[in-house]
DNA sequence: CACCATTTATCACACCCGTGATACGTTAAC
DNA sequence: GTTAACGTATCACGGGTGTGATAAATGGTG
């Protein structure tokens, strides 16, 4: 059955059945053979690509960490320059959007991530994927911010960082008052008040 | 050596035993073994206020509801009443900052409320207290805005709730970047765009 | 064909977990 | 003093986990 697999693809597939197991249990569901067996391989297999449970986990933060990236360089800041009223605060919008659970993919991914920030206070194998995530998200918000000339871009971006994350942590929670339209609803208000655009009536 | 111990205090003894280990390893580190470890007692004499594991932590979630909902009674909406400008404001970050990791003691409590919050999602245990919490903090931030006048103080809730949950999440989490200080600062600017009041220079 | 490296599949070990059952000592009431 | 309830302390069981070691099977290469 060795059919000279690529080692790289094989890898990918054992991350997928990760996260999967994350959404599913969440981080503490995540065993070498329930991933294994999520993923429709042997733990033998699993254990062949990866050193063991620490290693497999490092490798899905820092898979979870790059989709982020890429999630977050999609909508560059510089796309908004001459944006402004109502056009800057949908641009704005669409680019929070890419990180927050509005649709299933981005839901699966929100969870991952919210699982994995939490779980970066005591085992330090995801602090700095958590930290660099922190950190991408915040320039990228700065930046944006800056580009549509808002004062102090800086404390702007903690501001749509915090709501990002307390947007949520409540939309993945069977908290269930907090849907996809209410998230967009709460996070387009808060916009307009950061960029002094009032609601059109 | 049974001398007629109050069972409400030895319950209490085991509880924040509970905690202290949700805050050092996560709860998953919730053990029977662990918390009896903690406590100072034996595994026997720990299943013996409690039914099992699960009854534990229901009974955790409890108690953790319970002072978060303490917290919140403590600046009832009611005294906010005739306040306006600098001084709403003031009166307004005081009340969520009692639910905000500024110290010590509400770092604990925030951590293993976040804890608790995600575990919601896939263990049912928690899912009742997590919504109730979540309730009354929006149901606190509501009255609050409608005595301050606030136009739609249920969209303004929802942008604070979610303001709180980030704030915390990237608090008690080491990205480090977030000390009490720029929690205070965040908060003050969010509550200052929300009611209207601009910074004073 | 024979050979070897890669891949898959098992086994065994030690550890931790929740839980049921049970024994032992202490305390209070009768 | 006797008795019953309470609190404490252990034992054993089955199950799950990570991990080390090792065997088996396959595919390409010489």
């Amino acid at each position: 059955m060795p059919a000279r697999i690529d080692p790289e693809r094989r890898r990918e597939l054992v991350v997928d059945a990760a996260f999967r197991l994350v959404v599913a249990e969440g981080m503490p569901g995540v065993s070498l053979r329930k991933v294994a067996a999520e993923a429709g391989l042997n733990i033998g297999s699993v254990r062949h690509y990866f050193e063991g449970h620490e290693d497999l986990l490092a490798a899905a933060a820092r898979e979870s960490g790059e989709r982020m990236g890429r999630r977050l360089a999609r909508h560059p800041a510089e796309g908004l320059a001459g944006f402004s009223g109502e056009f800057a605060v949908e641009a704005l919008r669409e680019l929070v959007e890419q990180v927050l659970p509005v649709d299933g993919e981005r839901r699966a991914e929100a969870v991952v991530v919210t699982e994995l920030i939490l779980a970066s206070r005591t085992r330090p194998v995801f602090a700095p994927v958590a930290a660099q995530m922190a950190a991408d998200l915040h320039e990228v918000l700065r930046e944006a911010l800056a580009v549509l000339g808002h004062p102090g871009p800086d404390a702007g971006a903690r501001q749509i960082s915090a709501l990002v994350g307390g947007l949520t942590l409540d939309a993945i929670t069977p908290h269930g008052a907090l849907g996809p339209g209410q998230v967009r609803e709460t996070l387009e208000d808060a916009l307009r008040l950061l960029l002094g655009v009032p609601r059109q009536s």
